[in-house]
DNA sequence: CGCCAATCTGACCGATCGGTCAGGGTCTGA
DNA sequence: TCAGACCCTGACCGATCGGTCAGATTGGCG
């Protein structure tokens, strides 16, 4: 059987997604995919590069959107700093559910990989700003568990609606992280705002 | 070379933890646990019959621990379920966070071996708790974001001594979860702890 | 028609996995 | 002294892994 390049290339695609997210991206083997798909194991590899050129197409989407968040956060301290990341962070939970939960438990081994190489740096940018850059323990320790709670979470939540989810984590979000003691953190500012 | 039993029998136990927390347990070898213990694979398999068994009486602890607390958990409702869940489960955490960055991410595979069939029952018992058995969506996501952070982030904690995070995490339960609407949410019912 | 490029596959490779086994040391007690 | 229990190991096993390669099949085009 002989189909079109995208086609197989698209199907070896949502088959690795569907896998990769049920069983890990090292639980889970080229056969597997290949099985899936009804092709052969050498079939996977014409359209792959490599197992992890598979994975990188994957989660270039996520990663893409992971990285704007990154720039965005870039100059933001304090209380703006924790908001943004935790709107934008809780989104990209809820868009990407599938392609967290490939990572499941296999971040510190993928991120060794060069495609992801940035990744753990982000991550940490990220979760400062969530911790709303503050140095107590408290407030690191809160942003963390957050960060991997959602990321951890997210895979289990696929019967619920992006509509529904969105604003319960972000809810939760709101509640659980320290406020962070700004200069300024109940009256509103409009010289922050402006300046 | 030749040592005492229960020597070389701990000291191959106390190589699996780190290297089973250090890169998980199908991201460890057996060969990996002799290299570093100074023996053979043979002899890692000499003392204990399988991998698996290896892995089992690593977790026995805590498991046991994991099994205290759900007894203590059955027959609680309410705000009461929620703080024993609460404190237990933060305490159990800490205490165990080795243990416990074992299983990252490969719970749903591990947990289908027989040493641990249980434990999935258990906690999702622990997380009904944990969200004040409301069947409101954002309890349940609540519970499960923070068991599942807690259990991932204990892992990287590991500088941070004991009586700094419990109270920490505990302070961010206490603040994350939902608090239930029970009947009576207020004020203490002593018919309630009678009947 | 013949040619060529694209698509796909079975067979194969070296490496590594968990696990088995026969046997070699070493210690102890009769 | 010597038998036997205990501790340990090298060699080996079948299975599976990611990956390679030569060649079969197919479809479009001059």
């Amino acid at each position: 059987m002989v189909r079109a390049v995208s086609e197989t290339h698209g199907e070896i695609l949502a088959a690795a997604a569907r896998r990769f997210a049920g069983t890990g991206y090292r639980g889970t083997s080229l056969q597997d995919i290949a099985r899936e798909v009804g092709c052969s194991k050498a079939t996977v590899l014409y359209h792959f590069a490599n197992k992890e050129a598979l994975l990188a197409e994957l989660m270039a989407p996520a990663i893409a959107v992971l990285q704007d968040l990154d720039d965005q956060l870039t100059g933001l301290t304090g209380a703006v700093a924790q908001e943004v990341a935790a709107t934008g962070f809780v989104d990209l939970a809820v868009r990407f559910r599938r392609e967290i939960a490939v990572l499941r438990g296999e971040f510190p081994e993928l991120l060794c990989q060069p495609a992801f190489a940035h990744i753990q740096q982000i991550s940490e940018r990220l979760r400062d700003a969530l911790g709303g850059h503050s140095d107590r323990p408290g407030a690191r320790i809160a942003a963390l568990v957050l960060l991997a709670g959602i990321s951890e979470a997210c895979g289990e939540f696929i019967d619920i609606p992006d509509d529904e989810l969105r604003p319960a984590l972000l809810t939760l979000v709101r509640r659980a992280i320290e406020p962070v003691d700004a200069p300024l953190p109940q009256q509103p500012t409009t010289k922050d705002k402006d300046s």
